[in-house]
RNA sequence: GCGGGGGUGGCGGAAUGGCAGACGCGUCGGUCUCAGAAGCCGAUGCUGCAAGGCAUGAGGGUUCAAGUCCCUCCUCCCGCACCA
């Protein structure tokens, strides 16, 4: 009665396996398709997360199969990283000897679903044959000054005992454990991505098929904001302060400066002030609030005056300058000049301290009146109060204004941006030693190309202690100065994992080459990678990473392509009871319980059809089941063939090949099934023959496959059914002899007639007129107008 | 605040400006059965006895025709954010 899927998904595993259908080969002039989904890190377990991503990407790949594309659809393991040092201190082992298991666990967990990987192209980061590249390429960089060290408050993650990069810190806790990040001065090494930041930022114009809002989160991330850096004179000294403003159209009406309590100039202007002692006590009572309560916009502003003025230098008045607690040492100078009439946080700075205001934009429609202001006026509009610019309009100002301060000499023109330098120095054990020693004589020394891999030892210590264990081993640190032969310090902190994965997928076009990073003749047969599919949560990190490293590898001249993912996707998560499915909830559905029940092919189907890719899966035991059902439905098709099927079934089936070919092309698997859904209840209806259902098991091939290729034996085929062709339709099979044609007086349904397909206009309109049903809806009176959409509606307005 | 994406039956979700709710789940009914399960067949937006009327977050508009296009507003989700 049901269909042994146990039997059958193992058989067909094993045959795949052995037969190496889905071994990529290069075949040159043929067409490509290098389909990706992200790389795990071997967790030991898949979660439902991964069977859809896993599930999207292997449906995709096995319908480009089928149209005759050289596929490569690779799968390998982000190996390194913390979870293996926390399990290597709790279970007693090593992080390595606990990965290798992992691994192998996830490796069969994987192959149970029946994905169609190339394995021999399986890497896994944390061997030497691939981190030694990742050594590699951070030696290429610094070369070129894109890899450097530098002493700076960074993001220090308690819990972890390690530092963070920016795009790790979120809502200012660790991405990873939550815990509160704290700034530590330490020195570290950075990758210059801000030398990429226009590239980067320009060349979101070329992913034409990303997901909108990807883009604009990097876009977002990038931050860039143009406006000018304007010099501020100090009243006595003649110190300059710098400004930035992207309002330059404001500055006639900047009556204060405010300055970031950490600011370097601040307590140099208030020593030996009456209000030092005041002021000190502030400043320290700020730098003690967290940045996530500094950074709440419903937070009174509070402030202090610096007991100093400046000189605004467009109509050199007289300003005091105040320090506050509003104002970010992080972005822009650490200054600001205040415009409370046309800014809302210095308007209500201003009102709370009693700061002067001038009104010097009016809106269009109406004039502000200082008294009658209870909010800033941000909008645009005409100068009023500002010199020589009155009357102009205000977007006009800004430019003019800008340009007009720089020729004077009063600041410059300036972009800014929020993108910062990747830290990518971790102080941990299970990762990418960075490859260089500290020589008293000589400095910083990278470790020569040749002396590659710089090997993790084996033998470090997990005590569970605090610190890197690979501080504490002595011939790992002890290391012969490459210079000059001297005694040196090997450096112990290692890369940040997402190093790791910023270029796997160069790497996957040739996983075992041996005198580069990748095969530049592979790479530009592979590259780009045609389809990414994957979670949204690396909309930032790891996208904006592998397009930077991709960057490099251009002026390397090592890439001949700029952007590296040409299609994305990222799919929704999968959610129980409208939550994330997680450990802590208790709402875990563990896949391969539902293998074990249902068969991969059954779970495939649910969660394909459950919701369209990017939108979020809501899991659902009752629509599992019908999956199941379904294809319970379409095995007994098999047992009652006919010799021949009707002419209608056989049109239905080319309209259900034209409507599933192009909803596979589109990644719209839910309505593809429920056309082949649709496709299966007509064959029950009216009985089909061997050929139908051939096609109809083809269409289903990539969605069940173990499903489908036993129905395809079964049914006397010899050879895998993914080297037959994908299905074609016949466009004349498209043409219905009759078409039902929707009648509507005055844009209501009334009621249908059949009429022969292509009849012209005038006949259908006779037809239509003459229609005793017509009669009670437009008693007697004449048509005003008639609209006829050929095959489909007649409109009759009465 | 800025940027992005949503809001359609009891539920998941369909609809190149042209029959709103495909397909599935659920529910109800029938068939088979000693009985049940599984199959198979049918019904299922709301309202109304019916003819019909009303329905895509709210309100306006364009159009012969609007879930779809335009305007105003409400609301939810995601990202960034005292970013000057």
């Amino acid at each position: 009665m049901f269909y042994d899927f146990k039997k059958i998904e193992e058989k067909w595993q094993r045959y795949w396996e052995k037969s190496s259908l889905f071994k990529a080969n290069l075949h040159p002039g043929h067409k490509k398709y290098y389909l990706l989904e992200m790389f795990p890190y071997p967790s030991g377990k898949i979660h439902m997360g991964h069977v859809r991503n896993y599930t999207i990407g292997d449906v995709a790949a096995r319908f480009k199969i089928l149209e005759g594309f050289d596929v490569m659809h690779p799968m390998g393991f982000d190996a390194f990283g913390q979870p293996a040092e926390n399990a290597a201190i709790k279970n007693k082992t090593k992080p390595g000897t606990w990965t290798h298991k992992c691994i192998k666990e996830m490796k069969s967990e994987l192959k149970k679903m029946g994905f169609s990987y190339d394995w021999d192209r399986e890497v896994s980061t944390c061997e030497a044959s691939y981190y030694k590249w990742n050594q590699w390429i951070f030696l290429k960089m610094f070369e070129r000054g894109l890899a450097y060290r530098k002493v700076s408050a960074v993001n220090w993650c308690p819990e972890c005992a390690t530092t963070l990069a920016n795009e790790e810190v979120i809502d200012g806790g660790c991405w990873r454990c939550h815990k509160k990040v704290e700034p530590k001065d330490l020195e570290q090494w950075y990758l210059k991505i801000t030398e990429y930041k226009d590239r980067l930022l320009e060349d979101l114009a070329l992913l034409k098929h990303w997901p909108q809002r990807v883009l604009s989160m990097q876009e977002n991330w990038i931050g860039k904001s143009e406006g000018i850096e304007i010099r501020f004179k100090l009243k006595g000294s003649g110190a300059v302060i710098p400004v930035f403003t992207t309002r330059p159209d404001t500055i006639f009406g900047a009556t204060y400066i405010v300055l970031a309590c950490e600011h370097p100039i601040a307590k140099e202007l208030i020593g030996g002030k009456p209000q030092e002692k005041e002021a000190l006590e502030f400043i320290d009572k700020v730098s003690k609030k967290s940045n996530v309560v500094r950074s709440s916009s419903d937070v009174k502003k509070e402030g202090i005056f610096t007991g100093s003025y400046a000189v605004n230098p467009v109509n050199n008045e007289t300003i005091p300058v105040w320090i506050a607690d509003y104002v970010l040492m992080e972005y822009g100078t650490g200054a600001i000049m205040a415009v409370p009439t046309h800014d809302q946080r210095d308007f209500l700075f201003a009102k709370e301290h009693n700061l002067p205001m001038r009104i010097v934009i009016n809106p269009l429609a109406c004039s502000l009146e200082l008294k009658a202001m209870n909010e800033a006026y941000e909008g645009e509009g005409v100068q009023v109060n500002s010199g020589k610019f009155d009357g102009m309009p205000s977007p006009e100002a800004k430019k003019q204004i800008a340009a007009w301060m720089e020729k004077e000499g009063m600041g410059c023109i300036k972009t800014n941006w929020r993108l910062r330098d990747w830290l990518i120095s971790r102080q941990r054990y299970w990762g990418t030693p960075i490859p260089v020693v500290y020589c008293n004589k000589c400095g910083v020394v990278p470790v020569p190309f040749k002396d590659l891999p710089v090997e993790l030892p084996k033998d470090a210590p997990f005590t569970g202690e605090g610190g890197s264990p690979l501080t504490k081993v002595k011939k790992f640190i002890e290391a012969k100065c490459p210079k000059c032969g001297g005694k040196s310090r090997r450096e112990t902190d290692t890369m940040a994992t997402f190093f790791d994965s910023s270029w796997y997928f160069l790497r996957f076009c040739s996983p075992k080459f041996k005198e580069a990073p990748f095969d530049k003749n592979e790479v530009s047969y592979w590259m780009p990678v045609d389809q990414y599919i994957g979670g949204i949560e690396h909309a930032i990190l790891h996208l904006l990473y592998s397009r930077f490293f991709t960057k490099f590898f251009k002026d390397l001249k090592l890439v001949d392509f700029s952007e590296p993912f040409q299609c994305l996707l990222t799919q929704g998560m999968v959610l129980k009871d409208k939550e994330v499915m997680s450990k802590s909830k208790g709402n875990i559905v563990d896949p391969d319980s539902i293998i074990k029940k249902y068969g991969a092919d059954t779970l495939r189907l649910f969660i394909l059809f459950a919701a369209p890719p990017e939108t979020e899966l809501e899991w659902d035991d009752r629509g599992l089941e019908g999956a199941h059902k379904f294809l319970n439905r379409v095995w007994r098709i098999q047992e009652n063939l006919k010799e021949k099927a009707d002419t209608a079934l056989v049109r239905f089936m080319h309209k259900t090949i034209k409507k599933v070919s192009e909803d596979f092309s589109a990644f719209k698997f839910n309505t593809a099934i429920a056309s082949l859904m649709e496709l299966t209840n007509a064959i029950y209806q009216s009985g089909t023959d061997k050929e139908v259902f051939l096609k109809l098991i083809i269409m289903l091939s990539p969605i069940a496959p173990h499903f489908c290729e036993e129905l395809w034996h079964t049914l006397g085929n010899k050879e895998s059914i993914f080297k037959s062709p994908w299905p074609v339709y016949d466009h004349k099979m498209l043409i219905e002899e009759t078409v039902t044609v929707v009648i509507q007086v005055n844009g209501k349904v009334r009621f249908k007639i059949e009429v022969p397909f292509g009849i012209n206009q005038e006949n259908v309109k006779e037809l239509v007129l003459a229609d005793e049903r017509l009669k009670p809806w437009i008693q007697g009176k004449p048509a005003k107008n008639i609209v006829v959409i050929p095959n489909k509606l007649v409109n009759i307005v009465v």
